[in-house]
This record gives C-alpha cells, sequence and structure tokens, in this order.
DNA sequence: CGCAACTGCTGATGACATAAACAGTTTAGG
DNA sequence: CCTAAACTGTTTATGTCATCAGCAGTTGCG
C-alpha cells in the first residue's frame, strides 16, 4: 500500500512533466517509424467539436477515435490519458486569444471589460469548458497564459501593484465562470418543467423564506432584459476603482 | 430513436419530481414491508463523509453501500440513482445553515461578510461541494434555499431592489466558489513540483507575456498574508456600496 | 540490410452505474 | 388468522469506460 502511493506520486511528477511538454509542443518528433495519421492538437480539435455537440460525456476515447476511424487505443500513441485530452481540448478551445487592440490605450476600465466579454464569449460557446477546468489543478497552456496576460496588461493603468493585478484578475474570471455557470444552467431543456415545480416548492413553504418571497415579490426572478454579467462587472469595476481612488 | 429521446424526456421530467420530493422529504413512506435499514439522509451523510476523506471520485455506490454493509444496490431502494444521491450530500452538508444572529441589524456589510466568511467556510470544510454543484442544474433543496433566504435577508438594508438583491447574492456565490477553486488547487500535493515546473516554463517563455513577467517581478504570485476571500468581498461590497450611494 | 523505434490493432481487465429477477419479511384487509 | 400486496436486500447480468499488454506491420538510421 505504501510503495502503491509512492509509485503512484512519481507518475504523478511523471505526467506533470508529459502534460506540460504536450500543451507546449515540447517535445521531439520521432524520425523513425510510420507516419503518424493524428497530432495531439487535431486529436483535441475533434474532441471539442464533440463536447460542443454533445457535452463534456460524450467525449469518451472510443467516440473520438471512431471519428478518426481509428480505435480507441491509437489515442495512446499521442496523448498519455484521457486528463491530458482534456487539458488539451482547453488549449485548443482558449486558442482564439483575447483581442484589445481596438481599445482606447490607458482606459484600463474599457479594456478589463472586453476582456471580460471576449473570455466570457468563448465560455459561452463552449459550455464544458467550465466543467473542464473545473477543481483539476490547472496545467497552464501558453494560451492561457496569453489571456492572464491580457487581463494583466489590461490592468496596469490602474497604478495598481503586481498582487492586486492579480487579485483583481482572479475576481474577474470568477465573474466570467460565474456567468457561464448560470447560462449553462438556463440552457438546459427541463427550464419550465424545473420552475413550475420549484416555483410550486417555493409557494408551499413560504413562510420558512421570508426574504426569499419579498425578493420574489418584487420580481427578483423575472427575467429582465439587463446582462448579469455587466452587473456583476460594474459592481467590481466600481470596486476596484475605489481601491485606486484610495491610492493603494 | 425519437421514441427513445422522448421517454428520455419524459424519465426527467419523473426524475426532476422524484428528486425534489427527495430532497424535501415529501415522500408517504411505507407501512408494509421489512423495516428499512437506512435512511436517504443516512445514505448521504456517510457519501459526504467519504468524499470529505477521499475525494468525490471514491464516492461510487459500491463504496458507499460497503460501508453500511449492505450491497450496492440495495441503495436504490433509497435513492432513484447517483445523481440524486450527490444532490442530497450537498443538502446534507450545507445542513448547518448560516448564522447571522450575532450580526448587529442593519448592517448590511458585517452581514453580508459574515454570510460569506461561513458560505465559503462550508466550501473549504468539503472541497468536492464545488464540483458536485458544478454544471448540473441544481435542485433546490430547503439547505440551499435557506441560504439563498439569509443572503437576501442580509442585503435587505441596502434598500436595493429585489431583482439587484439577487444579482449581488449570485456575485456572492460566485465570489465564494471561486475562492474554494483557488483553495482547492492550492491543497494538491503537487504544489511544489507544479510551482517548480510552471516557474521554469514562465522563465523560458517571458517575452511572450511581458505582462505576467512584469507582474511576477512585482511580486504578484508570492504568498502574502492577506485573505484572498477578503479582498474579493471588499471589492464587490464596495461596489455595491456605490450603487446603493447611487440610489438605485 | 537489419534492427530499433515507431505505428495502429485486438483482447483483456477492472471499475462503475444500473437493469432484472428473485427470495425473504411485514402488515393491511378479508 | 391468513394471504397477498408492498416492501426489503441480494445475486447476476449488461454495457460503458479508461487503460494495460502484447502483436503485426512500417520506416529510416547505422
Amino acid at each position: 500500500m505504501a510503495g502503491r502511493n509512492k509509485e503512484k506520486e512519481q507518475d504523478k511528477v511523471r505526467d506533470l512533466r508529459a502534460g506540460l511538454a504536450l500543451l507546449w509542443g515540447e517535445q521531439e518528433q520521432p524520425t523513425r517509424g510510420p507516419k503518424p495519421k493524428l497530432t495531439p492538437l487535431r486529436i483535441a480539435e475533434a474532441a471539442a467539436a464533440l463536447a460542443d455537440a454533445e457535452g463534456l460525456d460524450a467525449v469518451s476515447m472510443s467516440r473520438v477515435a471512431a471519428g478518426f476511424g481509428v480505435s480507441a487505443m491509437a489515442l495512446y500513441r499521442y496523448v498519455p490519458g484521457k486528463t491530458e485530452l482534456v487539458e488539451l481540448m482547453v488549449e485548443s478551445v482558449l486558442a482564439e486569444g483575447p483581442d484589445l487592440a481596438g481599445v482606447p490605450a490607458g482606459d484600463w476600465r474599457a479594456a478589463v471589460t472586453e476582456w471580460t466579454r471576449q473570455c466570457a464569449r468563448v465560455y459561452a460557446a463552449h459550455p464544458w469548458l467550465l466543467t473542464a477546468t473545473a477543481m483539476r489543478r490547472q496545467l497552464l497552456g501558453p494560451c492561457q497564459l496569453r489571456w492572464l496576460d491580457a487581463a494583466l496588461a489590461a490592468l496596469e493603468p490602474t497604478g495598481l501593484g503586481g498582487a492586486q493585478r492579480h487579485r483583481v484578475f482572479l475576481l474577474l474570471i470568477g465573474l466570467v465562470r460565474n456567468h457561464a455557470q448560470q447560462r449553462n444552467e438556463r440552457e438546459e431543456e427541463q427550464e419550465r418543467e424545473w420552475d413550475r415545480l420549484t416555483g410550486e416548492l417555493l409557494a408551499r413553504h413560504a413562510a420558512r423564506f421570508p426574504a426569499l418571497t419579498r425578493a420574489i415579490a418584487e420580481g427578483a426572478f423575472d427575467p429582465d432584459g439587463t446582462d448579469p454579467l455587466r452587473f456583476g462587472l460594474d459592481r467590481i469595476l466600481d470596486g476596484v476603482e475605489a481601491l485606486v481612488a484610495a491610492g493603494a
């Protein structure tokens, strides 16, 4: 048992190293043997497309391999395992990096807003991205770093220190991911039935949740036109502005 | 195929109904037959304990059942499926509801801060909670609603409208979950190796990520004593304060 | 040329969720 | 009181999945 654990840890380190090499394309390609039919990138893109179409659960080694007309095990020649495949999927989808060229220089609010919008757009286009990046310690690929870099750059005109810029960045992806989660939830088909049942339940137990009942009475859950991402972003930016004004 | 789909949708509606009934304990219990050895609640608690100890992946029907000395299939007499079990686990962990009794009435900043802290504490105590509640449309159980109710109540002194109180609430759980994710990442064992490899990689590609490099030079990633949850919360609360001041 | 480094493939393994069918246990209702 | 219905937990089976081992064919370096 103890030995098993040790072995596992060493494996993990190797996996880490291998995974990073894969993400950064830093592996010498072989010269011998037959020409490979695939590449890690093409596999990842196919897997991402599959996830776009049928959800992350539909992405199994067999399904992805079948898309190329090869057996499941063939993929293992390109990718160490499913974990790494998912990491590559994330990278492939983040490849279209943030483009903040159109933003007036020095206007950090505009820059951050644009960054956030673009990031949210990616999450919206690929609902599985949220789950794929949840929980697991992310290995940072070049594309992820480009996004991070762009956000930090956008924040530079604030004059905030490095640590604070980083913290604001964390706040921002948090916002985006949170927004994505809410979007994903809304997208599910059973929505109407869900609303009905929940509403019913709420009416039945109104007494137990007075504040909630009041909020509902004020229309808290009625869909209004306003963009929830906008709301959160404005709150956060106002908060940052206050921090900047305080002269940190 | 079409028929299959239709069937599945109907099943989903039934599942929804059954799941809610389970969460709210609204099911007539039977009189015939042998006395049940278990209850959904006890199962959920055992499963949650298992997840606490070994992670969410360790929670399989067999493992949970083994903890009671019964066969895996026995659990299906109490819980429709694994999905519902996870929902019950979430509820069971959220049972120790928020307690805002010690907060001076009318001080919404203090109340919201306390709510956020307590919520974060639950997420910290049960790292799997984040994954368990990610993605999937949550069926709202009574405990989840209690948390929601408490947050909305804490926000009432702001004078904000129902819809805005709700939006602020969304911002707050977003913050908590975001914080939890970062905590979870930090908790992994391979941390040191991860830092080393990532740092190496970053040094090698510094030119590609100028803003990131600058931020790092300013110590953006050095651990300082400050609480990241606190930082985000203060930013958000400042933003809300600005909104309140604007007299919405 | 010949072997080493590759390729992709088949088959096996073990974990998992869950369906189906069965055997024992209560208790409501005649 | 007795029986059948409503339950209980169990064993067995199915299908899916990731992944390991071993094989047969392919290619280019020495």
